[in-house]
DNA sequence: TGTGGTTCGTTATGCTATAACATTCATTCG
DNA sequence: CGAATGAATGTTATAGCATAACGAACCACA
């Protein structure tokens, strides 16, 4: 992402908090800057140690509970196969999404297929299940990794 | 399971391992014996502590390595979003599998769903992605916690 | 200007998983 | 048989992920 872009992104998500009385403040808002400037899934320690360039020594609770908050106002996913936390591609319509994580170079990439989020809700409820929330991901290798390996 | 069950999954675990040249261990078939027993998904941790009442002190790294023998050879199944493994309900046919996971009781309930493991590959190949393993997990209330809570 | 609730800092700790290396075990081949 | 080889296991240490608990600071609102 450009510079230009996460200033944007991190404008329209000030502005979604705002609305729902949310506080992005300046911790969550500056993990959040994090994720958005980072290329790949973002660890929380990865995030902790950058947090720490500027202010002092903070420790992990910081930045975990920014972390629950952004997932709280689905600014963010975590990854779970990667334990790692990524941007949410569209904050303005709230979703659940599936990920693509190459196994080779770490590269992940969000998909939103409302077919297969209604497919597993309709397998869950057929068991009596309430489905609160899913976590669809697929693991292989990605394009370019597929055609490095060859 | 009842023990008589159990003894036939060993069994038949058993087989399909010489058949397949593979080496099913003691500490292998212990381990996947006590994973059998469970009725909800094992933490390696837990499994741990069950292998040492019997033989001696044992690390980490001895029921992760059985876990590994067992997953690779789709005897067991990892629940990624409770770092937990629970038995193959299918050993004979290998299959990719889904989840449900109640956030109350840990109740874990295994789907075989092969339109949802369709959906996801075509999603990734779709996008380029040579898909090697899926995860689908969905977590909320099983029937008996939703009834509960009313 | 209190007062109550939210956020954050800080310390400590727990849970999950693997690296690295020594030892034992099973198998095969001379 | 006995050595050689590779697989499996034992052992110690450590890395990585996450939260409990408590107090201080901050903010909003009466």
């Amino acid at each position: 992402m450009t510079p230009r872009q996460i200033e944007s992104a991190l404008s329209r998500a000030q502005l979604i908090c705002k609305i729902r009385g949310a506080r992005l403040t300046p911790v969550r808002r500056r993990v959040l800057e994090l994720i958005l400037s980072s290329d790949q899934p973002a660890g929380a320690y990865a995030l902790l140690a950058e947090l720490r360039r500027g202010r002092g020594k903070l420790g992990p609770p910081t930045v975990y509970r920014a972390l629950e908050f952004l997932l709280a106002n689905k600014l963010i996913h975590k990854v779970e196969t990667s334990s790692a936390f990524i941007a949410c591609a569209d904050i303005e319509h709230p979703h659940e999404s599936q990920f693509m994580i190459c196994d080779d170079c770490g590269a992940t990439e969000e998909l939103r297929d409302d077919e297969i989020v209604q497919s597993l809700r309709r397998l869950g409820e057929g068991r009596g299940f309430a489905v609160e929330r899913q976590v669809i991901e697929a693991r292989g290798l990605c394009p370019a990794c597929r055609s490095a390996q060859r």
